[in-house]
DNA sequence: CTGAAAGCGCTAACAG
DNA sequence: CTGTTAGCGCTTTCAG
């Protein structure tokens, strides 16, 4: 019932070599071999339908040729838009990309990682910040130890409290500067739209704003810093609240910790019959794809992003030294969700 | 430099014991070993933070613990949500799942489909439809056989040319529901803004739509069948058109071949002026988690989608029976954004 | 109940 | 240039 594919015995019988030959012409080896026996040996593969077996090679070679992202959910755009990068140059260099959807879960993290070392994975990338819980921080470090000790590489693309080279967007200088924007257009009551307070990036993106706030010798108002979610629903929420405030105190322009939640900010303060941006500026942290239908946002190079991360593995991989930190501009994008302000 | 973890002969050297023993306490053989013996074992394996080499163990067994899923977008809520589902599964099992992202290229569904044939994956599931491009079904039919006949399993979660087990969502009866829900809540003129040409779903709901309007006596405006993408972008393209129509030939309802089209159709509906419900209905297909937020939709059970082909898929690898096709139920679910016409 | 040994498919010394 | 052979780390007969 079970039909065993062909291994490289069969391809050096039917080429009448020796399977160390037929295995350095399979294995590109830089190994001399005779263009005529290399033919032989193609012509046989080739009849045969050979495919080498990568769980061999793996083990013989102790290298799987696989790599690993570890990211907080799948269907995240952000995220989504990240992995393309790093496939791009997995591909580029003959590796498989493995996508972990730890679904920000420590327990699902802690699994995958496992899976990964005992798999021989060359090198993890975790993809989101870090999740702070008692006890798990630890214990993902232990498992980076092991992998690094045997060779692997290891890095993130955000804050972390791992001990790994990271690369990351400027999530401080772009909330920053996009709060200065805002003033600039003559804003003086921004609100922000906070997202988990958890999440490391979350929290950079708020200190940018209360920075730039402050430098511009504005109060920061604590009814303005409205709880949100990174989500659609979040938002909403938080434009429920917002539009509740009485006249003066209602902020004139929101600016949301992501893309998602002011997507979400947008819809519900239009449907409570708000306009935007006439009535009410909204803008978002992200640059998803999405934001391209309308939004004012933070632009993060999320694709060069994953690229120089992979990239980073891979220098990571041969050996080489690379910086520990590596941090990537963000540009501000103006779309229609901005305007400013003519009281 | 490169510290090698422990193997198995350590933990027998330890603990005292043959490598066999060892291997067959830490496979969790069936084979008896003494409780004493196994508690050495288990000792010395704890001791030195031994674990397992899966590649090894896997390139013995002939069993990867791998299976795989090739999704088209990564990105797309819909794949994502099944995904959960298969995951569950999986981990259940003590499976390691590979998202694969084909980008909907034959090219690059082709490699994944290659690597996992290498890597001796157990099974793949086709998340979505297939790819309908001149020569390539019969490549991918290549690999399915090779696959197959060495035991791993392969199941669709979508309409699909492959002639493997299949799970799916009863895209017709949903399509053909919703619209005679529509008809019945007053509707004549209703749109249906397609999807991408060449994908099978998106026919089928177009075949349901048809379908219904001709049952209910009512005629197929070609006009009324416009073009979308299956994204916001195609939506708010066929908001354009749809408002550009004539008081008398403009639809009263616009039902989409699937959600995202429909958020695209409402927020290009809405930034034209018009109002969702009051104005225009419009509904959609997928049942997107973000279509909680007020869009009537045809809901697909997509975690128990993926829930269901997991299993199908597993119960082939027992060498069990499976049937050929498995139909999933939809619900139509109705939200704020259609009502009944009174005119 | 325990151990010795073969071998999964491949690569890389080492010898010719 | 080609071939022989020793493992990578594990499971699984086959003998005790």
């Amino acid at each position: 019932m079970v039909k065993q594919p062909p291994s490289i015995v069969h391809v050096a019988e039917r080429a009448g070599v020796s399977i160390a030959t037929a295995s350095r012409v399979m294995s590109n080896s830089s190994y001399p071999v005779s263009p005529a026996t290399r033919q032989k040996v193609l012509k046989a593969a080739g009849e045969l339908g050979y495919a080498p077996n990568s769980l061999a090679r793996s083990l013989r070679s102790q290298r799987s040729k696989l790599i690993a992202a570890l990211v907080g959910d799948n269907a995240d755009p952000y995220f989504a838009e990240i992995m393309r990068g790093v496939e791009e140059v997995a591909n580029e260099h003959g590796y498989l990309t493995i996508v972990c959807n730890t679904d920000r879960s420590p327990i699902k993290e802690l699994n995958y990682l496992r899976a990964l070392r005992d798999y021989r994975a060359d090198g993890i990338i975790f993809a989101g910040g870090g999740l702070n819980e008692p006890g798990h921080t630890q214990r993902v470090e232990e498992i980076i130890k092991e992998v690094t000790e045997r060779g692997a590489g290891v890095i993130t693309l955000a804050q972390h409290t791992l001990h790994v080279p990271s690369v990351q967007a400027d999530n401080f200088s772009g909330a920053r500067d996009m709060t200065a924007r805002l003033i600039e257009l003559g804003h003086h009551r921004i609100a922000f739209v906070t997202g988990p307070s958890n999440l490391t990036v979350a929290n950079v993106r708020l200190q940018g704003y209360m920075t730039s706030m402050i430098e511009h010798g504005l109060s920061i108002d604590p009814n303005l810093i409205v709880a949100g979610n990174f989500d659609l629903a979040g938002g909403e929420r938080a434009a429920r609240s917002i539009s509740q405030m009485t006249d003066e105190s209602r902020p004139s322009a929101v600016f949301c910790a992501n893309d998602e939640t002011a997507f979400g900010v947008m819809l519900g303060l239009q449907r409570l019959g708000w306009r935007v941006p006439e009535d009410i500026s909204v803008c978002g942290f992200g640059g998803l794809p999405m934001a391209q239908m309308g939004l004012t946002s933070v632009e993060i190079p999320l694709r060069h992003l994953g690229r120089t991360g992979a990239l980073k593995l891979f220098t990571l991989l041969n050996q080489e030294e690379v910086p520990m930190l590596e941090v990537l501009p963000t540009t501000i994008v103006e779309r229609g969700s901005t305007a400013s302000l003519r009281s």
